[in-house]
Parts: structure tokens; sequence; C-alpha cells
DNA sequence: CAGTGGTCTAGACCACACA
DNA sequence: GTGTGGTCTAGACCACTGC
């Protein structure tokens, strides 16, 4: 007997009995139990679709999927193949430091330090592509959880991307959401590295002078025109943390 | 005179003006502008299908991925919205040491350090939520990039999810690749942190007592089953990178 | 040239959550 | 109840690329 092709789907729910997330789980299953091995080919869209008796459609976003999470590698014509170097990739969710401090139970509180407009030093037109003599405005500021000295940031502004930037002295809000609210951007690049706390930095989070300092690093685009640069410090306490 | 629906797709390439990325760009550039502020009311699928002149999956599969992309809010029922708060997200890409290495154009050499079957620590117990006295195997090795010590890999192996570990002297094969051909995995948690190194761990990686290490720890699990738990430490020279 | 994936369409049914 | 998103279908055209 025939039922509604979505009828199981409709009815049970952990393990999917229908649907592109079980072909997805089913695919998924073939190639860590190595049934299809790393390189292996994978039948096409229109076999795989007769086999689990589904649309085309069905089996391409499950396979769009896998794709996208690295799993397998498609191309025209060629086929899809069980990717060969497994690279795991992981979403890293990176949200305002104020969320992520308040996050933890603790009172957010900024505070600037410094705020000038000056030409771009010399290592930061490189970074950026800058154009000699670019006008920049250099905010450094730190943000605490309750009484403790969370991040240090040491952020750049090209003035030319956010005139108005100009207008804003950074004294009641930060930089960060400043510029969220002020200006849309398209690319960013992050950097992450561990250094050691010089004296300057070790006094700004209250630790001792050559402790290991977490740093992150933003530069962000607006199409190809460069906005920011942003250098931020945190205490070693801190980690950073990501699932899969 | 209408032409062929995909016509101008198949002809224009870089600013598309069909499909479903030209859709999405187009929603991200009403978000980005602020016509559609935070929290601001999307149309439903319907009425921008008939606003844009395409099917209804084309508008699905574009805010489909803004929301993915955790740039809108959708709910049955309650439409969609532009997110209040913009969390970005970067995805993280996590290659095998040795490609990381050979990607330099360095020479990988790998170099076991220790081999233990024992019982697991409590801190490990702990963090793995491993029955008391639950057997593992204990791997310490180097990753060299040429001459230069690149990577120290502190690893533990939980036996019971992965019983032939116990056959392998991970002599020539690192405990990483070995796991990847060995053991299937579906969930993984990443955390990244600054440290310093202390003597042993300075001795192995070729620096100074005390010199900032950047951290990665990773804890895998298959299904409920934790799998095997990691803690690689870098040279302070290195930087994980990441794009948007 | 021809096979494969990439995308679109028009229509449909349903789950869900709000009213 | 009812509107919205989530998903599936069957069919179609096309781009790409390996042969």
């Amino acid at each position: 007997m025939t039922l509604s092709p979505n009828f199981d789907r409709a009815t049970v729910n952990p393990p999917e009995r229908t649907g592109y997330r079980a072909v997805k789980a089913e695919l998924l299953s073939r190639i860590r139990s190595r049934v299809w091995p790393a390189g292996h080919a994978i039948p096409s869209e229109v076999d795989l679709a007769a086999e689990f008796g589904v649309a085309r459609g069905t089996i391409n976003r499950a396979m769009l999927e896998l794709a996208d999470e690295g799993v397998i590698d498609r191309r025209r014509k060629a086929g899809s193949r069980v990717a060969t170097s497994p690279v795991r990739q992981a979403k890293l969710e990176i949200p305002l430091v104020r969320i992520e401090i308040e996050a933890t139970g603790a009172t957010y509180r900024y505070e600037l330090i410094s705020r000038d407009v000056l030409t771009a030093p010399e290592w930061l037109g490189a970074r950026l592509s800058l154009a000699t003599k670019s006008k920049v405005v250099h905010v450094r500021c730190l943000h605490f959880a309750g009484s403790m000295p969370f991040q240090f940031e040491d952020r750049w502004i090209n003035v030319e991307a956010v005139p108005n930037v100009l207008n804003e002295r950074f004294i009641t809000i930060n930089p960060n959401e400043w510029l969220v609210d002020a200006v849309p951007f398209t690319n960013a690049e992050f950097a992450f590295a561990a250094s050691s706390a010089d004296q300057d930095l070790a006094q700004l989070l209250g630790v001792s002078s050559g402790d290991p300092v977490f740093v992150a690093e933003r530069t962000t685009w607006l199409g190809e025109k460069p906005v920011t640069f942003a250098r931020m410090s945190f205490r070693s306490s801190y980690r950073m943390v990501s699932r899969i």
C-alpha cells in the first residue's frame, strides 16, 4: 500500500526515514563506514534519486550540504567523489564583546583610553593597502567584565571609508558597536595568535609583563575599500570555543 | 520583449541580474543600507517572489542562506526579520597538520615521543565523561616543518571507543591521521587559547621557557561516545586565519 | 559531443506558531 | 483558524568540462 510520500516524515521524528536529511545521513554513513572510501566516485544525482525513490532536487540538496561541509568534492561532468583530505570546518561565532561579557553574567563596562586622528603609519598602510598619508582614526580602549579588564582593543579606522568617524569621540560608545551601526561591510579577515604582554599591555590588562595574551585581529572591507583594522588582546584565561 | 528567463544569467557574469544569488545580494543590500533596519519584518516569500518575478523556491534558497549566515531570523508563521544582534560567523578550516606544513613549502616530519596505555586521569575522565578506570592510550608527539618543531600534540584516545588503537604503535603514522582513517566521528568541539610554555614544552618546541604558545584543543565524539581529546601547542609565531 | 551538477519553475502538502 | 516557512516533486534548461 502506498501512502502520501511524506507520510512517515510527518509521524516519525528522531530517526528520519524520508527527506534530504535522511538522504544526507545515509550518504554520510556510507562514507564514514568506508563503503565509499576516500576518492571513491559517488553515483550521479539521477541514479541516487532512483535508488532512494526521491526527486533529484532532494538528492541535490543533500549533496550540496555535504559539499559545503567539505565531505565530498563535486565537479560538473566529472561527478562527485568522497573528499580525499578531510578538512574539518568549524563555524566560529564572533559576538560583540559586550554580549560576550554579559553572557557570563558579569557587568560590561567600556573605557576609552585614547582617540587620535593621524596619518596612517607605514605598517597599517601596507596591511590595508592605503594610499600614503591616508588619514585614520586611532582608538585605544578597554572592555571590562565587572572590575576586571577583559579585552584591550587597539583599532584603526580609515577616514576615507568612514568620513563621519571624525565626529565621533567614542566616549560613551565603543568603536566596534559604533562601526557595526554606522558602516555596512562585506568582507572580513580574522587572525588568532598567542603573544606576550609588553609593559603597557600588561598594565592595561592587569597582568604581569611577559604573560601570555590571546590576540584576535580583524580586518574589514567594504567592497574593495578597507574600513578598519583592530587588534584585540585578551587575558590568557580567555578561551575561544567552537563546535562542529 | 521577453527572453528565456535565464537569458542574462547565462551571459552576464560578475554582477548577476538573475537567480538566487542576485536575490540574496539585493536583500543583503537592503539590510546593510538600513532600508530594512535591525528587527524589521521582511516580506513573506510569496510577496518577494512576486516582487522579483521568480519562483518561491528561489526566494527560499536566498533567505535560507541569509538565515544560515545569521543575517536574518526566520520563524514559521511569524515571518522573517533582520537579525538584531549582528553575530558574525566565520568558517574556520582545520586541515591536517601535515597538509598545513606542506602548504608552506616545508617538509613535514613526524616524531613520536611516547605512547602509553593507562587508566584515564581524573581531569580527562571529567572532560570526556568517562567511566572511572577507563583505559586510554596517551600519545605525545611532535610535528616538524623542516627542522623546526611546528606543533606538539598531546593526545588521549578512549580505548572503549577505538579498541584497535591498542594494536597501533604510532611510530610511522601520527595519531591524528590514524584516527581520521580508523574512526568516523560525528561531533567535535574546538577551543583556542594562549598559554606559556613550561620547561618541558619549551624544550620540545625549541623555545624559551615562559614563551607564549598558541594552544588548540579538540574533543571528538562518535554519537554520545567520547573518542579522543587532543591538546596541540604551537610556537607563538603561529597564526590561525579565517575569512568571511 | 555528452554526462554531470547548478539552478529555476510551478505546484503542492505540511508543521508550526500565532491569534 | 490561518499565514508563514520547510520541504518535496517532476520537469526543464543550461554551464561546465572531460572525453
